[in-house]
DNA sequence: AGGTAATGTTTCAAAAATGTTTCAAAACTG
DNA sequence: CAGTTTTGAAACATTTTTGAAACATTACCT
């Protein structure tokens, strides 16, 4: 979730990537209004649902805010509890039945402190520095922080982050524990090894 | 509890370590909001509830800090009582019952009094101190607590906590039953024997 | 009380588990 | 196809766990 505070701004984001977007009719330079047309014309955008909110309460904006594609349209005053509904409601009809506030939330990105994986680019990045995986490397990495706070047993590990087409030595993990220990620096200690448990990523 | 007077002070701070973080929105070179989408990125704090505080009154703040995850908003001029109030309900909402933040798991331990295992991370606290227990001696105590107020045999004891593959003396769990009992403090005294019958847990 | 059975405790070595390095096969790249 | 990277296995090092033996102490019974 993002916040622009004016529609330049807003024209730096990745817009496209969002679910819902919340617009206020007078934002400056360019209109609320504006930025729908622009948002509903660019097809990588246009079937991205929009909240309209303003200020004035003709009802010449808001036929024009639902002309152009706008998905609801909330007038000031609004409390915060009607917006949310407004938004679960819009989100509900879009998005089939994804939950409220978490609708956008698809962890793409796996952070603990500074040790961070983005799983779309499959980069990891430890204390602001690029650090390469390779592959198993970065998925068994992936597996123990999504997994934090449970001891995951070799055979989990194997199941999961191995498929189960090839067979493989149960010590391959231990190897590749190692390396990536060594990869991560400080972040090394926060995979902890429980004898005849398993492994597991400190919470 | 501690108080910063800015984001870069308390980013000096165990952040991972509180119940609850009260943030004003306009609190210097990072703002509450950026603040806040810091804490909510973060794994390791994104389940931290946190209350805004601002001079400002427009509803466009309220729904922004809402938006960020927020779980409450209280405007300026406020008085002690009231953010002293509004503390106390969200803490009861997100310690207590599960309902509010994304604070969805179960913890899936045994626990008496002080003595706390966590059978996921195959964790023993003590009294708030982390004890380690090897596998045997966990198992053992797990079998134990979850079988409290009877008396188990050490033929049952055998059968659950060693498998019968292998074939042990039963005197071994009585040398594993002192290793315990000298590890768990206190609540050694907990394990109780009952000669010609076996051990048991006191409930 | 005295004797026997059951349990408590310590110590030690075997066994199990894990850490690490090295190497070659396999997979990938250009 | 040649060169590079990735990866699993083997070999070896080190640590941890664990069972059993030996001895000490307590419980039970007559």
């Amino acid at each position: 979730m993002d916040i622009a505070f004016s529609a330049e701004q807003a024209l730096t984001l990745d817009l496209k990537s969002y679910s819902l977007i919340l617009l206020d009719i007078m934002m400056g330079e360019i209109s609320g209004i504006k930025m729908a047309k622009m948002l509903k014309a660019d097809v990588t955008t246009a079937d991205i649902p929009i909240i309209f909110t303003t200020a004035r309460d003709t009802e010449d904006d808001m036929v024009m805010g639902l002309n152009i594609g706008a998905d609801d349209y909330i007038m000031k005053p609004y409390t915060v509890r009607n917006v949310i509904a407004r938004v679960r409601t819009v989100l509900r009809r879009t998005t089939g039945n994804k939950g409220a506030t978490a609708a956008a939330e698809k962890p793409n990105v796996l952070q603990v402190e500074g040790l961070v994986l983005d799983l779309e680019f499959k980069r990891c990045v430890v204390d602001g520095t690029e650090v390469k995986l390779v592959k198993k490397e970065f998925e068994l990495l992936a597996y123990l922080i999504s997994h934090r706070g449970k001891m995951c047993s070799r055979e989990q590990i194997l199941n999961r982050v191995w498929s189960d087409e090839v067979v493989v030595l149960d010590r391959t993990i231990d190897v590749n524990i190692t390396r990536l220990r060594s990869k991560i620096g400080a972040y090394g200690s926060y995979i902890v090894t429980r004898s005849g448990f398993g492994y597991g990523f400190r919470d």
